[in-house]
DNA sequence: TCTGGGGTCCTAGGACCC
DNA sequence: TCTGGGGTCCTAGGACCC
């Protein structure tokens, strides 16, 4: 592989979309450029996204919203909801783009992807990287920030410069003072360096990117095993995270969520399960998998310090692997009434697809019927229905119509790309 | 008063086997 | 010089990421 090559020859970028989900809004309405926005997680708990405007306000990211609810108030703060089909599509737009820059492209997360630039010329490596951001600005109007670095993790602290900087493009590479760049930064800021492990490095003494450098491997390696091993090298440069450009295989799939009130009663619990598990289906179906086992849980809220806590998990090993929804959801149910305790307050439950496997490669169980096979036509109806026609058009009984536990979605967005009634009207 | 959801990787410890 | 040792598998929990 690339070992065999010299090390110093690796070149990587990381571009990252500023404050994307918001900007993901503000491409669609362009009135509020420049002025404060930001988007809330799930449930419209708290801030996940903030423009540069609501920064300056001194909205922390995470803040709930109701800590800031006399700012918003006062300074015309526009708030909306998670849109995460339109965050989706316009991620999808933009990695096409970049794709057409390099092939050796790695998509990291919705708004990062690492690109490979080793072999291009060095001397027109940041023009290149300030072509890519104005061709994404231009079909997209996300505003993207590009690092550069020898190594996946100094392209990241590159792009921690490059954010702060007029033209978005930064590389460590071509810094005439790196050491100056490095000791600019806190050991938390580093990738892979969170927390905990900050607490430790600043115990003895490690304060500093450069710090972690010249810090005794030894030392490092006993504080942060084999990981922080691994981050001090690439710190020095040696890169030893290499690109991934097939999405890894999925080894679970999760489908969880806060309810919007607390719940105590069995029957919406369950129909919270049964919804969580048709899902957990639909996404095994769209990778074209089966799941062989599962585990539902049912927990309390943790930051109820007045509440009795509980944590309730059950494990399922099916019979044969499946993706049927009513199998799940019958084997879900099942096992959420396993690990029910009555006049506790319930704030959240999830279902974990595990042991995932393509479908064509499903175990087939000699001593179980497999009652998927049968399951199999009725469901793909369901899901031509329901892609026509909408999600949840035809859905099983065990779900529910009221909803007692939905999230809150007060301010969500449409779905300017992916639906035709929304599309936006030019006069 | 309320604080998201979806992932991966690593380690430690127990069970079990030969 | 020696108190059995070496190996695998599984699970729970911690830490981190976006």
């Amino acid at each position: 592989m690339s070992s065999s090559h010299a090390q110093s020859e690796e070149v990587f970028a990381l571009v990252d979309c500023n404050s994307f989900y918001v900007s993901c809004e503000r491409a669609f309405t362009p009135k509020f450029r420049g002025k404060p926005v930001v988007v809330l997680s799930n449930n419209d708990g708290c801030v996940v996204s903030r423009s540069n405007e609501a920064k300056a306000l001194g909205i922390k990211m995470g803040v709930p919203l109701h800590h800031i609810k006399d700012l918003v108030k006062e300074h015309n703060v526009y708030v909306y909801s998670s849109n995460y089909t339109l965050y989706g599509d316009m991620s999808a737009r933009i990695m096409r783009i970049l794709s057409e820059f390099t092939p050796e492209l790695e998509i990291y997360s919705i708004d990062e992807a690492f690109l490979d630039l080793k072999g291009f010329d060095h001397n027109a490596l940041i023009a290149y990287a300030e072509n890519i951001k104005e061709t994404i600005y231009k079909y997209t109007s996300i505003p993207v920030s590009l690092g550069i670095g020898p190594t996946k993790v100094l392209a990241k602290l590159s792009n921690k410069v490059a954010k702060k900087t007029p033209t978005g493009v930064y590389s460590i590479l071509h810094e005439s003072d790196p050491v100056k760049t490095l000791k600019e930064f806190s050991v938390e800021d580093i990738w892979g360096v969170g927390r905990k492990s900050a607490e430790k490095l600043k115990a003895k003494g490690i304060l500093s990117a450069f710090d972690m450098i010249n810090a005794t491997p030894s030392l490092v390696r006993e504080m942060l095993t084999v990981v922080g091993a691994r981050i001090q090298d690439e710190l020095k440069g040696k890169s030893c995270i290499s690109l991934e450009e097939a999405p890894k295989k999925k080894k679970q799939i999760v489908s969880s969520r806060s309810f919007g009130d607390l719940l105590t009663d069995i029957e919406p619990i369950k129909e919270a399960v049964a919804n969580h598990a048709t899902r957990l289906s639909e996404k095994l179906r769209q990778e074209g998998s089966v799941c062989n086992s599962f585990q539902v849980f049912l927990h309390t809220n943790a930051f109820r310090n007045q509440d009795v806590q509980y944590h309730g998990v059950a494990t399922v090993n099916l019979p044969f692997g499946t993706n049927e929804t009513n199998l799940l959801i019958g084997y879900a149910l099942t096992a959420v009434e396993s690990i029910y305790r009555e006049k506790l307050n319930f704030k959240k439950c999830g279902i974990i697809g595990m042991e995932i496997c393509p479908h064509d490669e499903a175990q087939l169980n000699l001593f179980a019927d497999n009652k998927a096979e049968l399951f199999r036509p009725m469901i793909k109806v369901m899901d031509e229905i329901n892609s026509r026609f909408g999600t949840q058009t035809l859905k099983f009984g065990s779900c529910g119509v009221r909803k007692h536990w939905e999230m809150r979605a007060d301010h969500k967005s449409k779905c300017y790309t992916t639906r035709f009634q929304d599309l936006v009207v030019v006069n």
